[in-house]
RNA sequence: GGAGAGGUGGCUGAGUGGUCGAAAGCGGCUUCCUGCUAAGAAGUUGUACGGUCAAAAGCUGUACCGAGAGUUCGAAUCUCUCCCUCUCCGCCA
């Protein structure tokens, strides 16, 4: 979230900042509620000035024998008074806390205006497209390779669940393997965390309590299925304070992901793209503040560097304002060539939350110099998001026959395996 | 699931209804001392939100000892509810 003390005394810089973002939020709701919040919060502790002042009376014994009763009753109508301010607090506390967690990220100096995916801009591209005639569909050839099957993903869970088969599900495995392999080699400690979070964990990252229907929930716990491992992953250090050297931390993790996709209905539906449950390595760091520019921009070379390992070609485009996540201040999505769709599709999000996130979670740091606990930075993206990994490799990797060679890099985590021909 | 123990500052850990934001130790910071290092001596050291101030420092107010409610002039301390952790037992991959 953002500083309620920056959105207080600059109010404008803020609206400003927000407006370059689709939906309007206005602050003016929450410095309204702030103002009545504190005001209600002084006058709390005015009364309890008096409640303080009486008791030290007694405590040192000047109360005339006489007073005793007034003053005891004085404290009692003072409680009975805070009892009103309490409940107008709290409900205001409440009402504060919910239109500030609202309040998106302000959009970073360096992101372009626009307001949808249109105004994203290119900043590069790596690899050859290859050449294929009449390219099939990802979800075609795998289909027709036995290693997908829709029908049953459905038939054991629901629509948007798939079944991996033989290839499939060993290219899944070993495309996990290679990717945390790959991101340990460059210093990303790896972690298997929890799938199930509580609400805090979401609450922290910034998935909740805007997005309460995205995700999957336990009817009988308060426990979420995780939507991405950047959840359990940044909030291993919630309500911690680290010593400045001990950072920056950089973590690497897989997990499967669980999204319910409201509001996607009818897009992606064939194939492999868009599923409930997918799986990803995901990449994280914490840093401190003055560093996470350029750490985003390592970071963003280090998911590049599984497709150039796969030599699938890709581009980089930076989101526009009205185009970034909720958390996010910046943003670079890393897209796949998709041949048979014939253009770019998201694969990576790498994003610079700045301190947004260390507020929700409470992520500190101890200053070197020994000075008060600041907010650190996080960031992360994927490094890749697995399944769509194996969609390019399907399509990019398809030859004539209907069979698929492997990548390179791959074959040693496939026993050898360098091409998939239909039985 | 059953029985018991416990949740206190960056960490470990004392705590009698008022002298407790809280002993002590560790760690951190500052200074001193000794060729360096190690060791030693003294001092200092919580967080949040306010007020004062041009601002900082300083001073000052309020809250915070797992969460919430209660008793009391006054609660870390007493009572109740909830949450969490640990130990033992049971069950189980």
């Amino acid at each position: 979230m953002i500083d309620l003390k920056i959105i207080r005394e600059s109010k404008e810089e803020v609206e400003k900042a927000l407006a370059r973002r689709n939906g309007g939020f206005s602050i003016s709701p929450l410095i309204e509620i702030d103002t009545e919040y504190r005001k209600a919060l002084s006058e709390w502790e005015a009364l309890n000035r008096r409640v303080n002042e009486i008791s030290e009376l007694f405590k040192t014994g000047k109360v005339a024998k006489d007073q005793m009763d007034a003053m005891r009753q004085e404290t009692k109508d003072i409680k009975q008074k805070q009892k009103d301010i309490d409940r107008l607090k709290a409900n205001l506390e409440e009402k504060l806390s919910n239109t500030h967690l609202a309040i998106p990220n302000l959009p970073d100096s360096s992101v372009p205006d626009g307001i949808d995916e249109t105004f994203n801009v290119e900043l590069k591209k790596w690899g050859d497209i290859p050449k294929i005639d009449n390219p099939k569909h990802h979800y075609e050839i795998g289909e027709a390779l036995g290693i997908f099957d829709f029908e049953r993903g459905v038939k054991v869970a629901e629509s948007r669940f798939t079944v991996l088969m033989d290839y499939g599900a060993k290219i899944e495995r070993a495309l996990m393997n290679l990717m945390l392999d790959l991101q340990s080699k460059k210093g990303y400690r790896e972690v298997f965390p929890p799938i199930l979070v509580n609400r805090n964990c979401l609450i922290g990252t910034g998935q909740l309590p805007k997005f309460e229907g995205d995700y999957y929930k336990c009817a009988d716990d308060e426990l979420y299925l995780v939507p991405t491992a950047e959840v359990p992953v940044t909030n291993l250090y919630r309500d911690e304070i680290i010593e400045a050297d001990k950072l920056p931390i950089y973590h690497c993790a897989y997990t499967p992901n669980f999204r319910r996709e409201a509001g996607s209905a009818g897009k992606d539906t064939r194939g492999y793209i868009r599923q409930h449950q997918f799986n990803k390595v995901e990449i994280v760091k914490f840093c401190l503040p003055e560093n996470s520019n350029e750490e985003h921009e390592s970071l963003t070379r280090d998911a590049e560097a599984v497709l150039e390992v796969l030599n699938l070609p890709y581009r980089r485009v930076i989101l526009c304002a009205g185009d970034l996540g909720f958390s996010a201040a910046k943003c670079y999505d890393i897209e796949v060539w998709f041949p048979a769709q014939n253009k770019y599709r998201e694969i990576s999000s790498c994003s610079n939350f700045k301190d947004f996130q260390a507020r929700r979670a409470n992520l500190r740091y101890r200053p070197a110099d020994g000075g008060k606990p600041k907010y650190m930075h996080t960031l992360n993206g994927s490094g890749l998001a697995i399944g769509r990994t194996m969609a390019a490799i399907l399509e990019n990797y398809q030859q004539p026959d209907g069979s698929i060679m492997i990548p390179e890099a791959l074959i040693p985590y496939l026993g050898g395996v360098n091409k998939i021909a239909p039985n």
